[in-house]
DNA sequence: CCGGCCGCTTAACGTGTGTTGAAGCAGGGC
DNA sequence: GCCCTGCTTCAACACACGTTAAGCGGCCGG
């Protein structure tokens, strides 16, 4: 074990493919494509607005490195975090007919994103025959499946669970989304945000959110160092959160 | 104004119709198949399951009278309600790739149901050409889109708000619902579920609901009577709430 | 090398909300 | 007419969580 931590730096494209082939079978050119448009990527520091509030048409694109999220703020300050996004997720891919009433995407991270207009072009021209859609088209719509999923997951921590139950919930989540993309080595994973960030995702205060962690920590069940985490205990976790997999993977989430 | 309260009792077809030709207009084939569908319905009482947990091709159907939720249990017997769906709603009309993982459907209240699979096999043939989706497609793509709104407008209630805000957020958006399939007048509606459902979509406990309630009524913004409510100072709800309409229709909501 | 900032941590305290338990109250069935 | 059941309401109490304020350590720019 040398001494980079989470090194491994795949290719810039990486998580994309691996996500949207995990959810559907591409063709070679579809997988080409998937390449060529991460060939020109954009750096973006943290904070940074990828989608602004009730944007009419958002450019796609998708995130291959660092975490965003989509947000809202509320008229005094307060701010949700509605869902966290990660490496190899797609932002705007879907076109709306209208804008989302307030709410944004900003990144959590500094981040490497790239346009993904050709994508979607992609999936709405090819793939449609027989009734059964394929490839690409299947993948993306499988990917919009998920972040369904993920809604509601994000419903039901906050409208019923406890604050220790909903971190234990968000970061089996967390590691089932990330093992999609490989990025999760014996259940340690990249966890670069901070405690005010996950607060505001899980509806918490940032001091109650410490005492949360701190908890779980003590509790033994994860494990914090530097910018990663490992979850020590995951069949204790997930009989902490209620834990259902989301089905995204065959990983023993469940 | 005869004896009836919210009687009314437009045809059956007649919620389903109103909002999905409110989304895009329909062809007169297109409405017309509504109808038909709609000719068949079945009456199921309050507390009937209509999609099973993780059941893996749910039947396609139509709300048409009633309403219903979609929910989720956790192990230990809490329930949370993800959305209420209200007549004109959508069940199972998106075909998933993979079931939704332990998540299911029920009526809230004695319901007027049909069967909906025609709808999905004609969105699915017609309408595609130029591009350019148009009639029933678009329709049951904007429905899907109003759909993820509502999941958004839950998460930011359950994670952010107050449970006084929390109710007044939720009856401003049922009102607006409501009135897009025409079944609001004068900020009066019917509002027939109990204070238990209720406190299971809002994250409440059934006590704190109720007392709730009360300072809402004490404070003069909702008036309650049997089984309708009224909105007595819609914009003193939505300053409270800071709510911000669903663009679903052209109503003064925000 | 020194501030200054940001993120984590801790403490003390206030309060919104949950829990338990029980009493009214209305509607429906018999 | 009665009882039964389900919904609302109320009271007393407990606690999870929010708020405010302060200290502490690392990192970065000057």
């Amino acid at each position: 074990m040398p001494g980079e931590p989470l090194a491994h730096a795949p290719a810039a494209s990486d998580a994309a493919l691996r996500r949207l082939s995990g959810y559907a079978p591409l063709t070679p050119d579809e997988a080409a494509l998937l390449h060529q448009i991460a060939a020109r990527t954009v750096l973006v520091p943290a904070r940074t607005e990828l989608v602004r509030d009730g944007e009419a048409a958002p450019r796609p694109q998708v995130l291959l490195e660092g975490w965003a999220c989509r947000q809202r703020l509320l008229a005094d300050g307060r701010r949700q975090i509605v869902v966290v996004l990660l490496p190899g997720d797609l932002i705007g891919l879907d076109q709306r007919r209208r804008p989302l009433p307030f709410g944004s995407v900003a990144t959590l991270t500094p981040a490497r994103i790239c346009e993904a207009g050709a994508l979607r072009d992609a999936a709405a021209g090819g793939g449609k025959e027989a009734g059964k859609e394929a490839g690409l088209a299947a993948a993306l719509r499988q990917a919009r499946e998920m972040e369904e999923i993920w809604l509601v997951n994000q419903v039901v921590r906050l409208g019923r669970q406890t604050a220790y139950e909903r971190v234990a919930h968000f970061l089996l989540e967390v590691r089932e989304r990330l093992a999609a993309v490989d990025r999760v080595q014996e259940n340690r994973f990249s966890f670069p945000i901070t405690q005010e960030v996950l607060a505001d995702a899980l509806g918490l205060s940032v001091v109650h959110m410490n005492r949360t962690m701190q908890q779980l920590r003590r509790d033994g069940l994860v494990e914090q160092r530097a910018t990663a985490i490992t979850l020590r205990d995951v069949p204790a976790l997930i009989s902490i959160a209620d834990y259902t997999g989301t089905h995204d993977t065959g990983i023993p989430g469940a």
